[in-house]
DNA sequence: GCATCCACGTA
DNA sequence: CGTACGTGGATGCT
């Protein structure tokens, strides 16, 4: 059987194709917004001519707008421009755009270049006295519209969406140039929660800091969408402003004139004179002469030049196949029956080429249990196999067939299914691609690897979903037929949708050369984490019982002990209620501000203790301390399984550095500072039939990737010659022998080393340290007087990172920070403090996952049945038998510091014991 | 049940 | 005014 999807999503396109033909497409760029963007999207020192004139933006301008002219098709084109001088807005509100930083000295004469550009294109610019682009772009959309035309905006400023219609769709860049998302209604609505028409409401009540428009305060987008839900629109909600309950409705009430100022504001006029009818908006002929000297002058190379002229030489294309929506994934579904399996499969999955497998069912917390099975074969064959309905002979086949190395399968989120398959005592291998972290190695911040996401953003598809989930199941009155046909065709159609995909994504991570990556490290690391969190780790629920009544108990006193000192109760959990009493009831001092009021986190109860002869805050970091230890414990029980273990989830896909993240329960924070918190630890016990936990770490792993990464000779040499490590560097710094380094001393020089690696200022370490700013500022100062090269790496590691726009790991995995070229101070420091900490702690992550791979492959090949439990970062925990320990011991600590050959040696220290806290060291 | 803020545990 | 995470409580809304 065989079917085609084709998502209707395209509610622009008529139903009638032959209405199509003569549909008349309008293209509107907003000029300043995407020249800016090209202009942060390319590294300006790597685009100049000979002569110095910069060109990264003209390049990026232009490149955008050949993709846009080969892929939309349009038959009429405009770009607006915005002019020097006030607007109506300022007139309105005169600190309209106030505090925008200096426009970068490279940029305006790029602009010149571009207009120039466009007219020798035959494109028309518009501009009018006293309006902005935005207003030109919506006067000439409303005139398309009276047209019937179907309207493209191509802008970087949201406040277009307010114009977005079934029949105008916003084109807005995302992180590179070059991928424009499509705001359509449902996109606005999905993204904001509100329908275009509303955008503004919603971004009246939001504010907007680029243009010096501040909201209300405590209320972000989601709170505002809700409200304007609510009441319909900001009009509707101005009326009934007094009924708007809580804090954020105060707080709307005493902001209501910045609202309604931003309201007008952002209100784009429909009616400004542009001097040209948008029926004279099609592309005149391009001088092609001209654009060839421009292009020399610019020395551009031949590729953008035979890119552009493919376009510009092009007839406008108003063939229907210009208008038709993005394609849809076909499957053609077969349902092999018991005893046809083992067939299908020689059939088609094992010819050595890659199929898509999606696999449904549960998984979780270690373990999982298939529903079913769709394979996508690359011969375009596609089947959808019931586990529950094998013969012998198929069980055999499949089960070998999973098992093949050399049956190559791309899986979407791999580790999900491998769990489940291993419930089945069925072993995944062969696995070729995880889209979903191929798709994170290529934009490792993003928020969610979604495959229908993936499939729109890489291969420009729809993944359509026809149901066949549980609700559609209990609505399916004609019988489970149709609803379980629909199950099984939606999970072939991700089957098939998993394999284009990872082959448009193999090409994406060859280009940036992060195939190995994906290959050699991440993909072998999905088994050994499968395998972990199969695994879990033994806990002693009955100790852990214990602590928690003895944390209650504490936590108990703690509260009666506070109602006394304070003469009434109250609850010490409340951070709100907090601040009454200690500051109002009490009248404490101040500490520092935070948005609600003052803080009362735990540097500045200690500072409170300090400052005044009260009991209160002594008591409330008591109570802190053993809520929290409670809580932990509490978590902790809830999640251990039936076999006694806690089986955590590892995530391969969430930190942006390159990092593992672990949840449900997060076994990557647990206490380990205080003596209170290392009795948590004592309840993470070795298993049955195992002898010992061996915990083996990195020391210092940072900062010996630092040494490495920065050559600088006196680090290095520190770590080959120290064996106080902190104490060493402090006599470097202060000029003394190691000898004489008092704890102080230490204490400074390591606060200094492990700040180094996090972007530290003279402010952070003052505060840390409880110095002035000045001597923390000649602390550093001294530091790198003796480690000058550290400085210098760290420097040159963000300067990289602001032209190529990413850093880059020791094993090339890559973390894009646009921010880094921000007008905002405060989002550009952050990028910078991020982009000289993510090389720096991804290689550490890098090194420890090359170390995972070789310990478990070695614990393979050596027959062990020692395994490995857990990753902390820069520490593995293993559980090990007696006779296994003393060879465990040596392999684990080999492979870890053989894992990478640094300019130091790489440091780990290992340990054993009965329980997670007698193992460490 | 969800969003938001605060606070805090780890590397 | 130090990076990277995940979790839980309180609060205020629906």
């Amino acid at each position: 059987m065989k079917t085609q999807q084709t998502p209707d999503q395209n509610s622009s396109s008529p139903g009638a194709g032959g209405e199509n033909a003569g549909r008349r497409r309008l293209l509107l760029l907003d000029g300043h917004s995407m020249a800016f963007r090209a202009f942060f999207a390319l590294p300006v020192e790597k685009f100049a001519t000979s002569t110095g004139q910069s060109t990264n933006a003209v390049y990026g301008f232009t490149s955008m707008l050949i993709k846009l002219l080969r892929d939309e098709q349009p038959t009429h084109i405009a770009v607006a421009w915005d002019l020097s001088g006030p607007t109506f807005r300022h007139e309105v509100y005169e600190e309209y755009k106030d505090g925008r930083s200096e426009t970068p000295p490279e940029f305006p004469s790029q602009v010149e270049l571009i207009q120039e550009l466009l007219r020798m294109m035959g494109v028309t610019s518009l501009s009018a006295t006293g309006f902005e682009a935005d207003d030109v772009i919506a006067t000439v959309a409303r005139q398309g519209g009276e047209e019937d035309m179907e309207i493209l905006i191509a802008s970087g400023d949201r406040d277009a969406f307010q114009l977005v219609t079934d029949t105008c769709t916003v084109l807005y860049p995302g992180k590179s140039l070059s991928d424009l998302t499509r705001m359509t209604p449902a996109k606005v609505e999905e993204k904001y929660g509100v329908p275009p028409n509303r955008y503004r409401d919603l971004a009246a009540l939001v504010g907007e800091k680029a243009d010096n428009l501040p909201g209300v305060p405590g209320v972000g987008p989601k709170t505002a969408a809700k409200w304007i839900a609510k009441y319909g629109s900001l009009d509707e909600l101005v009326a009934h402003a007094d009924e708007v309950t809580g804090k954020a409705g105060q707080n709307f009430r005493d902001h209501l004139d910045d609202v309604l100022r931003n309201q007008r504001l952002n209100e784009l006029a429909t009616d400004v004179e542009v001097g040209a009818p948008v029926t004279g908006l099609t592309m005149k002929e391009a001088d092609r002469a001209s654009i060839d000297s421009l292009f020399d002058a610019l020395e551009f190379a031949s590729t953008l030049r035979d890119r552009l002229f493919a376009v510009v030489g092009a007839e406008a294309d108003d063939s229907a196949e210009a208008d038709a929506a993005p394609e849809g994934f076909s499957v053609d579904l077969a349902a092999p029956g018991t005893g046809e399996v083992a067939a299908w499969l020689r059939g088609h999955a094992s010819t050595g080429e890659r199929v898509g497998l999606a696999v449904s069912g549960t998984w979780g917390r270690g373990a999982g249990s298939v529903g079913g099975l769709a394979i996508a074969a690359a011969d375009g064959a596609a089947a959808h196999i019931d586990p529950t309905a094998l013969d012998a002979d198929d069980e055999r086949a499949l089960a070998a067939w999973l098992a093949d190395a050399d049956a190559p399968k791309a899986l979407h989120e791999a580790k999900g299914p491998m769990l489940a398959l291993a419930a089945h005592g069925w072993e995944l291998r062969g696995l070729s691609s995880d889209t979903a972290i191929a798709a994170y190695l290529v934009q490792p911040g993003q928020r969610k690897v979604d495959l229908a996401d993936l499939c729109r953003r890489y291969l420009n598809r729809e993944l359509a979903e026809h149901g066949g989930d549980g609700e559609q199941l209990a609505l399916d009155v004609t019988g489970e037929g149709d609803a379980a046909e629909a199950a099984r065709r939606d999970l072939a159609t991700r089957a098939r949708a998993t394999l284009d995909l990872a082959a448009g994504l193999d090409s994406d991570l060859r280009k940036r050369g992060a195939e190995r990556l994906l290959a050699d490290l991440e993909l072998p690391l999905v088994g050994v984490l499968g395998a972990m969190e199969r695994t879990g780790i033994a806990v002693d629920r009955a100790y852990l019982d214990g602590l928690e009544e003895e944390f209650a108990a504490a936590v108990r006193q703690a509260v009666s002990e506070a109602h006394r000192v304070v003469g009434h109760e109250f609850n010490l959990g409340s951070p709100k209620q907090l601040q009454q009493v200690l500051f109002t009831e009490l009248e404490l001092p101040k500490t520092k501000r935070i948005k609600t009021g003052y803080t009362t986190d735990a540097d500045a109860l200690a500072w409170l203790a300090t400052q005044t002869d009260h009991e209160l805050p002594g008591i409330l970091l008591r109570h802190r301390d053993q809520t929290r230890l409670r809580t932990t414990v509490e978590g902790l029980i809830k999640t251990i399984a039936e076999d006694g273990r806690i089986h955590t989830t590892f995530h391969q896909t969430v930190a942006a550095t390159g990092r593992l993240s672990s949840t449900d329960p997060n076994l990557q924070n647990i206490p380990v500072r205080t003596d209170a918190g290392r009795r948590i630890r004592r309840a993470f016990v070795v298993g049955e039939g195992y002898e010992q936990l061996l915990t083996a770490d990195y020391s210092q792993i940072e900062l010996r990737i630092m040494a490495h990464l920065s050559q600088d000779a006196s680090l290095i040499e520190a770590f080959q010659t120290g064996h106080d490590f902190h104490a060493e560097i402090a006599a470097r710094v202060f000029g003394i022998g190691v000898d004489e380094v008092d704890g102080e001393a230490r204490a400074r020089i390591k606060a200094m080393n492990y700040g180094l690696a996090y972007g530290l200022s003279a402010y952070g370490l003052s505060t840390q340290l409880g110095i002035a700013p000045d001597e923390a500022r000649r602390l550093m100062d001294d530091y790198f007087a003796q480690f000058g090269g550290v400085r210098d790496y760290l420097h040159a590691v963000v300067e990289q990172a602001r032209r190529d726009g990413y850093t880059e790991t020791m094993l090339g995995r890559r973390r894009y920070l646009p921010d880094l070229t921000s007008d905002n101070r405060q989002r550009r420091e952050m990028a910078e403090r991020m982009a000289l900490n993510a090389p720096i702690q991804g290689s550490a992550a890098d090194i420890i996952k090359v170390a995972m791979l070789d310990v478990d492959a070695a614990l393979r090949e050596g027959g062990f049945s020692s395994r490995m439990l857990l990753q902390v970062h820069d520490e593995l925990v293993l559980e090990v038998t007696s006779d296994e320990l003393a060879d465990v011991r040596k392999l684990v600590s080999e492979k870890m510091a053989n894992a990478y050959d640094l300019r130091v040696p790489l440091a780990v220290s290992v340990g054993v014991g009965r329980d997670w806290h007698d193992a460490a060291h």
